[in-house]
DNA sequence: AGCACGCCGACT
DNA sequence: GTCGGCGTGCTC
């Protein structure tokens, strides 16, 4: 018998990052297993644990007994269990932040829900003679109208709790493990039925259903230019994967995950689909999380953190627009979805479909190197063409003395879309009225006191803004430096955008959106329904506006300034910059009118704006490629971030280069690049400084850095200084 | 993380 | 004489 639980204590801390030995108690030894949650002695206080695994010996001498085991069946999974491990080993976590991904935070709670009960009549119900007893036989119609309800809400219709039990004791009535998808659950979506599928989308879907008859894993690329049907090609797969009696993974980015998209999917697959995003509340997440669990949901429909669903048997995981940042969690663990959903096809056996317009290098790269399938779509479901992109010399413009910020062209296509009683779309990636304000006699620049930044002028509440921290302070009416009183506007964001629009154009109407004007969920659906009913001519907004809508009536996307990405001091740069542009085109033309996309530049010959002006994904990654390779950026190494932060200046410094030290070992196999100040050196009072490894498989070199990380943590140097290790970071500000 | 142990300054 | 400051170290 195993008499011993490796146990991981649920304490966020460096110092107890380590499995603890337990002996089993004997009326427990029947019943442990692991994953399972139990209550642990450690010192003179109880803590909540979590069993790995269960052993047979120990060489540990001092061992103390499990208190208590918290539930009757184990919280997480054998496959939880094993993704949690190599979590923390990718990821230079620790466990236990490794084993908090794959829980959500109310299981995690010292009070547990329950499993929730729904009360349901037997089958002698029907038959039973209760003419003699009209409490119970008014019941029991109740449950056989109504199919299963929960014990408050047939208490809530007036049956007494009396009558219940009586019923529950003759055995006429039973109390069951709520399904999926009956009561709270119910699906809102319309059924709906598979489409026709163009020639090109049936060959792709072909290859798709072929490799899930295959035994797996298997990693496919769905390159699909916008409104090329990716959607279908999903819905098919998930139908053939339930066919073969197994499970579905879908993830999309949490901006697409809208009311709509969810109607989509619960109306293809009824009753099948639980949905996960960061909004629900705890008991509708609970819900959910059961109804996966108990296996009544075979569908899963999510943001990033649902890649942990503890799915059985999953034959297909989809990553929709699989280039978004979103995938790639930005504190502890800092997992990429990907990277998880790969472990977790590995070891289903089961097929990962990334889907995107614009892939990620990394992504393309292993279709060359025939690690992923291709599949391409390159035809548009209705034909419409893609927009003419016509991208704007903005360095001309100012020299022909035109200093608007609207070039001329912009304006007279602006002026045709009013006119025709149209609509347009204006992209501008900065929210706040200008990026900086600067005094024109000393060049003094207002800054966050707290961050190395320049304050954002907000001029609707006539505020300076730090976007990084909370600051906020009056807008100064001379020069704080000099006393000058000419003080000009640079960078314009969203706010000064619509400033002009009305200036221009006053009677037209027009909406914001960026996350000043939606910051609740319902302004957002909100105004894109506005939008949608032609209830205003214009759109104004950032990033947000830029993905998953569809707006027939949009037939001019304006980028006011393209240049607010490029010119960001990160490797992913030019990437971004491309990507967005090709986003933001796709905004239009999906109606019938056609229509047109204006760029506006300081860099109009950059390969990544041409390359989204033409439409032209091959170029754009041929090039991008090569300057990966020249400078070895990732997919041609992996890249380890060591970010060190403190209020003091000196400690961060001090703390980066003991540790920059210990790494230079490793220069033979790895690049050494810092410590350096990073791009953004100061942010909320802390300064920062980072090292970073770049080699071509640091996978290798992972278990030595472990131990470096483990050397800075047990060392405990004079300076407080927080590390931040990210393992392939996606941004390097 | 928490909590005990421990070794030096100002109080009933 | 003791109360209490938080540095150091340990928890199966």
């Amino acid at each position: 018998m195993h008499k011993y639980a490796e146990v991981i204590i649920d304490l966020v801390s460096n110092a107890i990052d380590r499995p603890f030995h337990y002996s089993v108690p004997s009326h427990l030894q029947e019943k442990l297993q692991p994953g399972m949650q139990v209550t642990v002695p450690l010192g003179n206080r109880r803590c909540r644990g979590y069993v790995l695994r269960l052993l047979k010996e120990t060489a540990v001498e001092s061992l103390r007994d499990i208190i208590a085991a918290d539930d009757p069946e184990p919280l997480l999974t054998r496959e939880q269990l094993a993704l949690a491990h190599w979590l923390s080993m990718r990821c230079y976590c620790r466990k236990i932040d490794a084993l908090h991904a794959m829980i959500p935070a109310s299981f995690r709670k010292e009070k547990r829900p329950k499993k929730p009960q729904v009360i349901e009549a037997a089958a002698a119900a029907a038959d039973a003679d209760l003419k003699r007893a009209p409490a119970q036989k008014q019941a029991i119609g109740i449950l056989l109208e109504e199919g299963s309800l929960s014990r408050n809400e047939l208490i809530k219709k007036g049956v007494k709790p009396e009558t219940i039990r009586t019923l529950e004791k003759k055995g006429l009535i039973r109390s069951v493990a709520a399904l999926a998808g009956q009561n709270n659950r119910e699906s809102k979506g319309l059924p709906t039925v598979p489409r026709l599928m163009r020639d090109e989308q049936a060959v792709c879907f072909e290859q798709l259903s072929a490799a899930l008859d295959l035994p797996g894993p298997r990693k496919m690329l769905l390159h699909g230019v916008t409104a090329s049907g990716k959607t279908e090609i999903y819905m098919q797969g998930i139908a053939c994967c339930l066919e073969r009696g197994r499970t579905a993974l879908i993830m999309v980015p949490e901006i697409s995950l809208t009311p709509q998209m969810i109607e989509h999917f619960e109306g293809r697959f009824p009753g099948l689909v639980a949905v996960l995003h960061s909004r629900l509340t705890v008991s509708e997440k609970n819900r959910q999380w059961q109804a996966i669990i108990s296996g009544e949901a075979r569908v899963v429909l999510g943001a990033r953190s649902a890649v942990f669903a503890p799915l059985a048997s999953i034959g297909l995981i989809v990553i929709d627009e699989e280039h978004e940042t979103t995938y790639k969690q930005e504190d502890t663990p800092r997992y990429h979805a990907r990277d998880v959903a790969w472990w977790r096809a590995r070891y289903n056996r089961a097929v990962l479909l990334l889907g995107s317009a614009t892939p990620s290098l990394e992504s393309y790269y292993s279709t060359d190197t025939g690690d992923t399938q291709l599949l391409s779509m390159k035809e548009r479901v209705t034909p419409t063409q893609l927009p003419p992109v016509q991208v704007i010399d903005m360095r001309r413009e100012l020299k022909e003395n035109h200093r608007h910020i609207f070039s001329r062209p912009l304006l007279a296509e602006l002026n045709g879309v009013l006119e025709r009683n149209e609509q347009a779309l204006l992209f501008i990636n900065r929210r706040g009225f200008a990026g900086f304000v600067l005094c024109r006699e000393c060049g003094f620049v207002v800054r966050c006191p707290s961050c190395d930044v320049s304050l954002t002028l907000h001029r609707d509440r006539n505020l300076m803004c730090c976007h990084y921290c909370a600051h906020e302070e009056q807008v100064p009416q001379t020069c704080p430096s000099c006393g000058g009183i000419k003080i000009r506007y640079f960078s314009a964001g969203t706010q000064r955008v619509e400033d002009e629009v009305r200036k221009l154009y006053p009677s037209v109407s027009l909406i914001r959106m960026d996350r000043d004007t939606t910051s609740n969920r319902q302004a957002h659906s909100y105004f894109y329904r506005q939008f949608k009913d032609r209830k205003a001519s214009i759109l104004i907004g950032t990033q947000m506006i830029a993905k998953g809508f569809d707006f027939p009536g949009v037939t001019l996307v304006g980028v006011v300034a393209a240049d607010t990405t490029l010119n960001l001091p990160d490797f992913r740069a030019p990437e971004r910059t491309f990507q967005l542009l090709t986003q933001v085109s796709g905004r239009t033309a999906r109606g019938t009118e056609g229509g047109r996309v204006i760029v506006q530049t300081y860099h109009p010959t950059h390969y990544s704006i041409l390359a989204a002006a033409d439409h032209d994904y091959a170029a754009f990654y041929e090039r991008e490629l090569e300057n990966r390779r020249q400078l070895s950026y990732p997919p041609f190494s992996d890249l380890v971030r060591f970010l060190f932060s403190a209020e003091d200046e000196k400690a961060v410094f001090e703390a980066a280069n003991w540790f920059t030290d210990l790494l230079e070992p490793f220069g033979d196999e790895a690049e050494l690049m810092g410590p350096a100040p990073a791009s953004l050196f100061r942010i909320k009072e802390q300064y920062r400084v980072q090292t970073i490894l770049k080699g071509e498989s640091l996978t290798r070199l992972a278990p030595a850095i472990r131990k470096v990380i483990r050397e800075y943590h047990d060392h405990k140097p004079p300076w407080a200084v927080r590390l931040a290790v990210d393992f392939n970071p996606q941004v390097v500000l």
